[in-house]
DNA sequence: GGTTGACCCTGACCCTGCGTCAGGGTTGGA
DNA sequence: TCCAACCCTGACGCAGGGTCAGGGTCAACC
């Protein structure tokens, strides 16, 4: 017969395992001796030891007293689906691998590999990390917020990064965010980018694109905030223009 | 912005999950809007995901903190020892799959393979079930009381196995198990038994082999009840003749 | 402007599967 | 006789959340 520390010995658990299984009566109490020690048959380490190998595998305390005491049938499936089970865990942390090894770099784990590979483009265009953490944040909102645009964003990010011209003025917003507002390449930049305006109106569906581009931090950037300003300035204008001589409706003007 | 259901299911965890760890100071607690609810920035999410893919890789959530702040060097080496565990795990489940498989039949979780191999060679003998199991558990107290004897009695039991003579005596005593106690074929076993046990007295260590074979639980069993005490008597009757011709020492007598 | 349903807030208790501590009694070998 | 190594019960603690109670908000529709 077998003390407590020598049945919880034989198979591989702690005393405290073993008195909490009587707890929850999971391995019935076994007779005590004189001194009120419990003493314990081979069969229990038998028990025992079939006990742990279910929940081993995951199956909780409170299911494995029915399981053992189950028909052949029911415990044969019962097994089986233990067995996907297991299989399912092994396949996730396989993947929790993965994951673990990417975690270096920040955004690889929050967005889908076409974005990822667009702020990869990013970087190796020159794009300052600002503009790209910027960029990064705006794609994780439209994440949340509306993901199925984002198959047609990806379309038209790649579009014009593929169009020199488009390309030649994002990259001088990008360094232009901390010039002067007074800065004279700022004054060639608003016009090359009016021309830019002008020349996509047509295929463009909203206007005021390249606007749109530096628009989200342009308030802590006051060179931005002025080509903005120059640049509703001037749609305006030329909006005004074309009323004037189809229909007539005044504008608002802002300065 | 985000509120905490957008933020959550974009790191694919529950609203409960995000305040836990705010609670525990894992995200620090964003700004409130004027209705006093949490308003996430992208950054947030970022976060999240990375915190998220710690903890499901099996970091406490206590030590994640300190990780995401940690020196480059420090932070690969830590992501090294998180791989090399998740493997250990991988490798543990995957022996848990082979574990639950062998789970229908009893003793193979609990003793090793060549004791295994002994009670399936009784079971092609026909030996009972009922031995087997008695045999099965007499193995188990063995293990956890001094396994350091076991090998030497696994070649013992293979040896005893190989002889014919041995081998008849042992299952006749088997099916003995229910007989009367007056049972004609029991005297003829028990002449058997003797004629083993002389033959048997030189080369085995401790006389009584067979005896002990059966001792186990005689006590359930009139007609093995019979066989032992037959085999007492006469070997003590042997022992005394033996005695008074060589140093005259008297034996005990037990009828 | 009223209702409805989906969200949001805090605070509290509940769960599993043991670990660990307290405060004692027993056993077995030197 | 003493000591270490066991054994006993009972109780609280822990991670990582789930769930419920009891309330306030928001947005859309009627």
């Amino acid at each position: 017969m077998l003390t407590i520390s020598q049945l919880a010995a034989t198979a591989g658990v702690t005393v405290r395992t073993v008195r909490h299984y009587h707890h929850v009566g999971l391995l019935p109490e076994p007779a005590r001796d004189a001194s009120g020690y419990r003493r314990y048959s081979a069969q229990a380490a038998v028990d025992l030891i079939r006990i742990r190998t279910l929940a081993d595998a995951g199956v909780p305390l409170a299911h494995i007293d029915a399981l053992l005491h189950a028909q052949p049938t029911e415990f044969a499936s019962a097994i089986t689906y233990i067995d996907v089970e297991l299989q399912r865990k092994i396949d996730q942390l396989t993947d929790y691998r993965r994951r673990i090894a990417e975690l270096a770099s920040g955004e690889r784990l929050v967005l889908p590999p076409e974005v990822v590979a667009i702020l990869d483009r990013m970087r190796s265009l020159g794009v300052s990390e600002r503009r790209i953490r910027a960029e990064r944040d705006s794609w994780i909102l439209m994440q949340a917020l509306d993901s199925h645009v984002m198959p047609q964003r990806i379309r038209d990010k790649n579009a014009s990064f593929d169009d020199p011209e488009t390309m030649r003025l994002y990259l001088a917003c990008d360094q232009s965010v901390d010039w002067d507002p007074h800065d004279p390449r700022l004054d060639r930049l608003i016009d090359d980018m009016d021309a830019w305006e002008i020349k996509h109106e047509r295929d463009n569906s909203q206007p005021g694109y390249l606007k749109l581009v530096v628009s989200r931090i342009s308030e802590a950037s006051p060179a931005w905030q002025r080509i903005i300003d120059a640049l509703t300035y001037r749609a305006e204008r030329r909006r005004t223009a074309v009323s004037d001589t189809e229909v007539s409706t005044p504008a608002t003007s802002d300065s």
